[in-house]
RNA sequence: GGAGCAGUAGCUCAGCUGGUUAGAGUACAGCCCUGUCACGGCUGGGGUCGCGGGUUCGAUCCCCGUCUGCUCCGCCA
């Protein structure tokens, strides 16, 4: 590291290199100091293919290249506006409590023992959701922070145990005027930061429909191709593999179908059947068309035998398949069907290069309230415990409640989600007996809730943004770890600092801890 | 918890059907050149082939286990 001090002034003719930025001047250097010497780096800062691992190991090294620099500035100027946005409006940023309590409902708690209460811990938040409606009781009408939350669930390229969202409530609202605000509020974002103009409004799509048409609750709208359903058709065919998922209420036959997919070799056909298992899908039948006014001749396809002409007729015109087409058929449970067919549709777009370049953002809203869980014999709360319900009785038919909730989709990825809020103790009550939460429980865990929905609460609503996901998305990267100065592995753990690690024997004591050796586990 | 890919010089990688001296580029060090800017030329140092075990006359290569990184499923209300 050096400092130099001298004089800029015009290269000497033939010295010039248009090639570089600084190509027309150089430094007369009237004296230089070493401010500090280096040991050879790691790794060359311009060197774009180095492993993870040893970037990681060495960030302050890797934050140096410029890419890095790019997107963290990048980050930076996207809370600053979100920030000026939400203070312009009124908003009122406030800080909840890293140290907070354990909740029973969704992911894994990250625990931290406390000294001064032997044998008890507290939780680090998965996000501020009741402390940011207990704010609303207590009349601060519009709040937002910028908050790390943790989860300690395993990690993705879009995931780390510790993120940072952008965390929004308002009172006496409804859907309309928080969809709104938070649609200008991006469509602002991105004009400022990127010059993009996002669509005005945004599209809104039902959960069901998207499920559908896309096999997804966060479709991806650059892409054009779509599921159609095929179930009625197969009600009566001898194939069992269609027939029995389509007499099913909760089976499904769809099919996929793409453009010019003819071309598919035997070998990615294979490939995508493979793809598709880890979906849980047993199979990926499929019909090639090779000439469309040709009838069943211009078909090829290990499933033809079994299937009548007026069966196949209809399919070739639902599917709108045309001579050069490929259709794939899914059939099974409707959440397997959605999963490989939505999953394929993303992967076969992307490897036949169909996906469009720019934004496609839409909200998914009319979300079921409940799903049950077949393992647990139980439902669950697909939003979160405290969304209201868009009806006033829940109990006597939980699976055909539809909650007030709304995700906004960002090129198939959620980058928000919110809803309106319960406010009224006793629907706070009858949510969580459909969970099976007892009234102990309920009171035990979430009694300071119930306590506060009785001192009069305002109706109210919200919406958290994923900020690493966000600006993943507009800096072009393609995992949030690029969007984080100092991001965990796979594993959860931080190479930079080695952590975790081991506590002391004293620490422990103080904490009244003992480790187990694993073998006793 | 599960599936897949990867692990060879500081870094990025090659290494054939298992064969005796494990290579390249780059980086690094020394020397030469001195209007170069991805400089150039010469010379040189640098390896626990992730780790442990097995098969074999012989293992970087085959097998088993394990660790680490990445992608994905489960999980993430």
């Amino acid at each position: 590291m050096l400092r130099i001090q001298g004089r800029v002034r015009h290269r000497p003719d033939g010295t010039v290199n248009p090639d570089l930025p600084t190509g027309q001047v150089e430094v007369l250097a009237q004296e230089i100091e070493i401010l500090n010497s280096s040991e050879t780096p790691p790794f060359q800062l311009d060197d774009s293919h180095v492993g993870e691992d040893i970037r990681l190991r060495y960030r302050y090294i890797d934050l140096r290249r410029p890419i890095m620099q790019e997107r963290l500035q990048l980050r930076a100027k996207v809370t600053r506006l979100l920030r000026h946005f939400l203070d312009e409006q009124d908003f009122l940023d406030i800080e909840t409590p890293m140290l907070t309590k354990a909740t029973p409902e969704g992911a894994r708690d990250y625990l931290v023992p406390s000294r001064t209460h032997h044998g008890q811990f507290f939780a680090l938040p998965q996000s501020p959701q009741l402390f940011k409606q207990l704010l609303m009781m207590s009349g601060m009408e519009r709040y937002y922070q910028i908050v790390r939350c943790f989860r300690d669930e395993d990690l993705r390229a879009d995931r780390q145990p510790e993120f940072t969202q952008l965390d929004i409530e308002m009172s006496f609202i409804d859907e309309t005027v928080i969809k709104n605000l938070m649609e200008t509020m991006m469509r602002h974002l991105f004009k400022e930061v990127l010059n993009v103009t996002l669509p005005n409004p945004f599209p809104s799509m039902s959960y069901d429909e998207a499920m559908q048409r896309y096999g997804s609750d966060k479709p991806d709208l650059r892409v054009s191709l779509e599921l159609t359903e095929v179930s009625d058709l197969m009600a009566e065919v001898e194939f069992k593999v269609f027939a029995k998922p389509a007499n099913d209420p909760e089976g499904r036959v769809a099919a996929l179908c793409v453009p010019n997919g003819k071309a598919l070799s035997r070998k990615q056909i294979d490939d995508y059947t493979s793809f598709v298992s880890i979906y849980g899908a047993k199979g990926l039948a499929y019909i090639k068309v090779n000439e469309i006014s040709a009838g069943r001749k211009g078909l090829q396809s290990p499933i033809l035998k079994f299937l009548p002409d007026d069966v196949i007729n209809a399919i070739l015109e639902r599917t709108q398949a045309d001579s050069g087409s490929i259709i794939f058929f899914g059939a099974d449970k409707a959440q397997v069907v959605n999963e490989a067919l939505g999953a394929l549709r993303l992967k076969i777009a992307e490897d036949l290069n169909m996906v469009e370049s720019g934004w496609k953002p839409l909200w998914i809203v009319d979300y079921p309230m409940f799903q049950w869980d077949d393992k647990e014999k139980r439902w669950h709360s697909l939003h979160h415990p405290f969304t209201a319900p868009n009806v006033a009785d829940i109990e006597s038919d939980p699976k055909a409640c539809l909650s007030r909730a709304y995700d906004m989709v960002l090129n198939g990825n959620e980058i928000g989600g919110g809803s309106i809020r319960i406010h009224d103790p006793e629907m706070q009550s009858a949510v969580f007996r459909v969970l099976g939460i007892t009234t102990e429980e309920a009171q035990e865990k979430f009694g300071f809730l119930l306590d506060a929905l009785k001192h009069g609460c305002p109706p109210h609503g919200g919406i958290a943004f994923g900020l690493d996901r966000l600006v993943m998305l507009m800096s072009g990267a393609s995992s949030i770890r690029d969007v984080i100065a100092f991001p965990k592995t796979q594993t959860a753990s931080c190479l930079l600092t080695a952590a975790p690690s081991p506590a002391s024997p004293a620490q422990l004591r103080e904490l009244h801890i003992r480790v187990r050796s694993e073998k006793l586990e």
